[in-house]
DNA sequence: AGCACGCCGACT
DNA sequence: GTCGGCGTGCTC
């Protein structure tokens, strides 16, 4: 649980300072604070209402904030002050919206701007919806207009007091579009404005949706329970891969459908999503909306101006979809709430995981918390008793769990040049001649992931930042993965000049691939990586050839990972299940159970008994141990053991200080002043400065200090007068990132 | 974030 | 001599 950095704001209307009625008025800009306008004499604002301001020679949106509890120390004069120019016609911010927006900011440190322009990020849903132009049928007159074959079909189709679109229309009648015109010109037709259209469809609670087993109708009716109270909780709702928790949450989102209020589904990766949306439908027989960042623009624009009506009941979403406007949600589910795609690394930085949790609060809505492989810091929580546990034991249906082995890499290794070991191919064969599928996991994108000059040992490298180059052979390119830097693959060595010498070293997805093509040349292959499957379709219909058989061998990145339902799939194997585990990551253990895990969970869900083979030069190592037993509990107590005595987070707090500048010399030399004023005290430490993680990245040179605390003892207050100490010159940036995760 | 102001290089 | 580059600073 997060504590309340920030300070309450009261909720007076229209306060004046000295005679003139003047407002707050928060701009989506990243300023300190809100800015004071002048309310001309016939408009009456209330806190939360949009409106147009003059701003520095042009006009800009913004929200009508609240007085401060305590006036402020010098106010801005009032001739000084600009008049507010105009109210949009869009439904006012909700209070609870606005508290959550100063809430997130205090948190983050971010301007309060920068968190509203979350909030206000479809400037045109703001303008009153245009109304739509149709045709209805004229009141007879006193003329009589011939009327043609195409004009009867047109008047067999509209009905008395329908309008109807033109498009829509002139199609159902097998016209063109000008004759609907000249119907008008005669006087058969006129113009009248269509009924606001219902995009989003109400779903039905009562609709039948998959019958539930015991133990999730159990689970049900105790989240039911949760909704039902209307007011603030949390639960974490935990169970097996395919033990049924989203029937059991969509459960819950019924239940708060039918108290007539607004659920919000939050998924990691939205656009991968097509799967859960068929589930969706399955248990209430229309779509919910959708909010990612691949929607038309067109449709953003109606889906928040549907959401701030309370005309869209369900939303399903990406983080960015806890900055919408609804006025009343009772509900707000996180789905695998373990993923680290929740947390946002750039502007705002924020877990929308923990600020689904205050927004919850806020809108005094129930929140569920949902994963396979809980989060340490949702488990920690649990214990506290800050949260509930709601725990589905078993697979739904009687389906077993896949039987983990570790393939050891020093008693079994591949062929020299393979990264494949007889023991996984043997099982791939076996699987594929049974007329099974088979999955090969690699959490690495493109060819090999260093190209190295055998005759110099010269590396590849990326001129902007600390990585390497990652070769990809289909596009024959070498390409960097945190910038956008790409270069076609040299003939000689860049630095020796030899020819011929560069050679790819370790394995990459489409490298795997082609040992894949050399060892079952008549297996059907697919590749699953982002850069493969552009687009939810793609990646659609990629799972739908899964399913449908028309695949035998899936060779993929961490988008495989992702609560897909292959049901003849029994055979996974993890190429490098050390991978991630290198590094002084916090987390990295925690990352790599919870991720292989869910790779693992892809195999055998249906009656077939599903096998995992995890290749590692470490079989003894405490992860690949938890894999095998499959007691992930243990392993998460272990975790907390070694974290708890150190006050590591969730034990303890942790905020990061980003420092970068182009010039080397300016980022070390504010990271040593920031070094040499860090806070201190009982409780407090300070760690660094040391190179970030990326010591370059985008051409920017990086360093990283960590702020160490307690868990009783807020970090905002400690970095706000930390950060006023220091000067930071023009050139330098420093980000802060509250409760930072691995990387960045 | 924009937009203006301001102070140095290649053009009519 | 001017057009325009983007560095710096402010916006109630």
């Amino acid at each position: 649980m997060l504590t309340h950095p920030g300070k309450h704001r009261g909720m007076k209307d229209t306060p004046t300072v000295s005679g003139r009625p003047r407002v707050p008025v928060m701009l989506p800009l990243p300023l300190a604070g809100a800015y004071d306008y002048a309310v001309p004499a016939p408009m009456a604002l209330r806190p939360g209402e949009f409106v147009s301001v003059p701003l520095n020679q042009r006009e800009v949106l913004g929200v009508v904030w609240d007085a401060p509890e305590v006036p402020e120390a010098n106010p801005v004069p009032d001739r000084r002050l600009k008049p507010v120019a105009s109210v949009l016609p869009a439904p006012p911010m909700t209070a609870s919206l606005r508290r959550f927006i100063d809430w997130v900011a205090a948190y983050t440190l971010s301007p309060p701007g920068a968190v509203l322009r979350m909030a206000m990020s479809v400037p045109a849903a703001l303008e009153a919806p245009a109304p739509q132009a149709g045709w209805t049928l004229a009141p007879p007159g006193n003329s009589r207009p011939r009327i043609t074959p195409e004009r009867q079909r047109v008047l067999d189709v509209l009905r008395a007091g329908e309008v109807h679109a033109g498009a829509l229309l002139a199609q159902a009648a097998g016209v063109s579009l000008g004759v609907l015109r000249g119907m008008a010109e005669n006087g058969l037709l006129r113009p009248a404005l269509l009924p606001r259209n219902r995009r989003f469809a109400r779903p039905d609670p009562s609709h039948p949706g998959p019958a539930l087993g015991p133990a999730q109708a159990a689970a049900g009716a105790a989240l039911r329970n949760r909704v039902a109270a209307q007011r603030f909780g949390v639960t974490l709702l935990t169970g097996v891969t395919g033990s049924g928790k989203t029937e059991v949450y969509l459960d819950a989102v019924a239940e708060c459908l039918a108290r007539g209020r607004q659920a919000l589904v939050l998924l990691p990766e939205i656009a991968l999503s097509t799967q859960w949306l068929e589930r969706f439908e399955a248990r209430f027989g229309v779509a919910p909306a959708l909010w990612h960042s691949e929607i038309t623009s067109r449709t953003r624009r109606d889906t928040w101006r549907a959401v701030a009506e309370g005309e869209a009941p369900v939303v399903v979403g990406a983080r960015s979809a806890l900055f919408l406007p609804f006025p009343d949600l009772g509900l707000i589910v996180v789905d695998e709430e373990h993923e680290t795609a929740f947390k946002q690394e750039e502007g705002v930085v924020y877990h929308a995981r923990d600020m689904a949790v205050v927004r919850a609060r806020l809108s005094q809505a129930a929140c569920v918390l949902v994963s396979a492989t809980p989060s340490l810091e949702s488990l920690t929580n649990v214990e506290a008793g800050r949260y509930t546990a709601l725990d589905l034991p078993e697979r739904h249906g009687g389906a077993s769990l896949p039987v983990v082995e570790v393939v050891d890499l020093r008693r079994t290794p591949p062929e020299r040049g393979r990264f494949l070991a007889p023991p996984l191919v043997e099982a791939v064969t076996a699987t594929i001649e049974r007329g099974e599928q088979a999955m090969l996991f690699l959490n690495r994108r493109g060819y090999a992931p260093l190209t190295l000059c055998r005759h110099c040992g010269h590396r590849m490298r990326c001129p902007n930042c600390t990585a390497w180059l990652v070769e990809h052979r289909a596009k024959r390119l070498l390409q960097c993965h945190h910038c956008g830097h790409a270069e076609p693959p040299p003939a000689e060595c860049p630095e020796c000049g030899t020819a011929n010498s560069l050679t790819a070293v370790g394995p990459g997805v489409e490298r795997v691939m082609e040992e894949a093509n050399a060892l079952w040349p008549d297996a059907r292959r697919l590749v699953m990586a982002s850069d493969t499957l552009p687009g939810p379709a793609a990646a659609a219909e990629a799972a739908r050839a899964i399913q449908d058989r028309e695949v035998d061998l899936i060779i993929g990145t961490q988008i495989v990972a992702k609560g897909w339902h292959f049901p003849h799939l029994t055979l996974v194997g993890v190429v490098d299940a050390d991978l991630g585990l290198a590094g002084g990551d916090l987390r990295a253990a925690e990352r790599t159970v919870q991720l292989l895990h869910q790779v693992a969970g892809r195999a055998g869900r249906a009656e077939a008994p599903g096998r995992v083979l995890l290749q590692s030069f470490s079989p003894e190592h405490p992860v690949m141990q938890a894999l095998i037993s499959g007691d992930l509990a243990a392993f998460m107590q272990e975790e907390a053991a070694m974290r708890r005595p150190g006050h590591w987070p969730p034990f303890g707090r942790l905020a990061a200080l980003i420092v970068s500048a182009e010039e080397e010399r300016e980022a070390d030399r504010t990271a040593r002043d920031l070094g040499l004023a860090a806070p201190g005290g009982e409780g407090v430490q300070v760690l660094g400065p040391a190179p970030a993680p990326l010591a370059l990245l985008r051409g920017r040179h990086r360093r990283r200090l960590l702020l160490k605390t307690r868990r009783d003892i807020a970090v905002q207050p400690i970095l706000r007068e930390w950060l006023a100490r220091v000067p930071v010159p023009n050139h330098v940036r420093v980000q802060v990132d509250v409760d930072p995760v691995g990387f960045l």
